[in-house]
DNA sequence: CGGATATCAGGGGTACTGAAATTC
DNA sequence: CGAATTTCAGTATCCCTGATATCC
């Protein structure tokens, strides 16, 4: 008994959670020794990409609860790599900017996931990649957009 | 912004794991309906298809931490779906056991999730699905075969 | 007023670690 | 003695809910 039982194996919902953890521990083993979290690229990528923004634009964007937003762009403030303002047209709001060092940050760990993926998607060849994020990123889009 | 950033999308990791976010709150949503959770049918499932064995030795077939093993066969037990049996060969193991109900409540959980993997793959047709699931095994394996 | 925003407090499920007790 | 098994206690992370204060 050291191998999942073919019921189990072949249920695709657990495939996908198993290898999930798999790359959920790869990547945070990969990036605690850059002494980042992977919350960190997501946000940081959105704000390149979008320009500043509200933290539940920011939230929504990266699908991160808007709890978890505040402690994630707490420590990228106080690394410098992310700036917070009131906005003066609407003061409930912060808007959120990345800064010449976030940017500088986001470019190292986006590095550093690519290695991971390498690793993560191994014995695939580039064909069965593009495959797999093609197929994924339905299923996503489909229960993301009803 | 209210699509993720093309860099975060892209990446496997990443849709590897929102996707699972998605079939485990699928999951855990129906099975919350039969009064079962995820755990429950994996162990019932090795169960059924390895016969008797150790806590040890099920939670290794499963991918279930040996800790969390213990309160999900409590779970199961209670329920009359398993028995625990002292080892009389050696005494530090109990030995695990599917009872006549245990297989039972097995072949519903089985029906169950098989509804479920149809609406997590709703949008794939099912050569697709064959070929998720064949993408997937294959990085799974790769990652704990080494 | 209703609606949106940011923040904080906390729960619940899962994955994992460490240690104790028992037995081989 | 070392090694394996079960069990419990505790940690960490993620996803989510609720409540509050503020402002449009």
């Amino acid at each position: 008994m050291d191998t999942p039982p073919g019921r189990l194996r072949g249920k695709p919902s657990w495939l996908i959670n198993k290898t999930g953890a798999v790359a959920h521990r790869l990547l945070a083993e990969t990036l605690s020794g850059v002494d980042a979290r992977g919350h960190h690229f997501a946000l940081l990528a959105a704000l390149e990409e979008f320009g500043p923004g509200s933290q539940a634009a920011l939230s929504h964007a990266c699908g991160i609860d808007r709890s978890d937003t505040v402690a994630m762009l707490n420590e990228l403030a106080e690394q410098g790599l992310v700036v917070r303002e009131p906005d003066p047209g609407d003061r409930r709001r912060n808007i959120i900017s990345i800064t010449p060092a976030g940017r500088s940050r986001l470019e190292q760990l986006d590095a550093v996931l690519a290695e991971v993926q390498a690793e993560l998607l191994a014995p695939l060849s580039p064909r069965e990649r593009e495959q797999l994020v093609a197929l994924l990123g339905r299923v996503f889009d489909h229960h993301h957009r009803p």
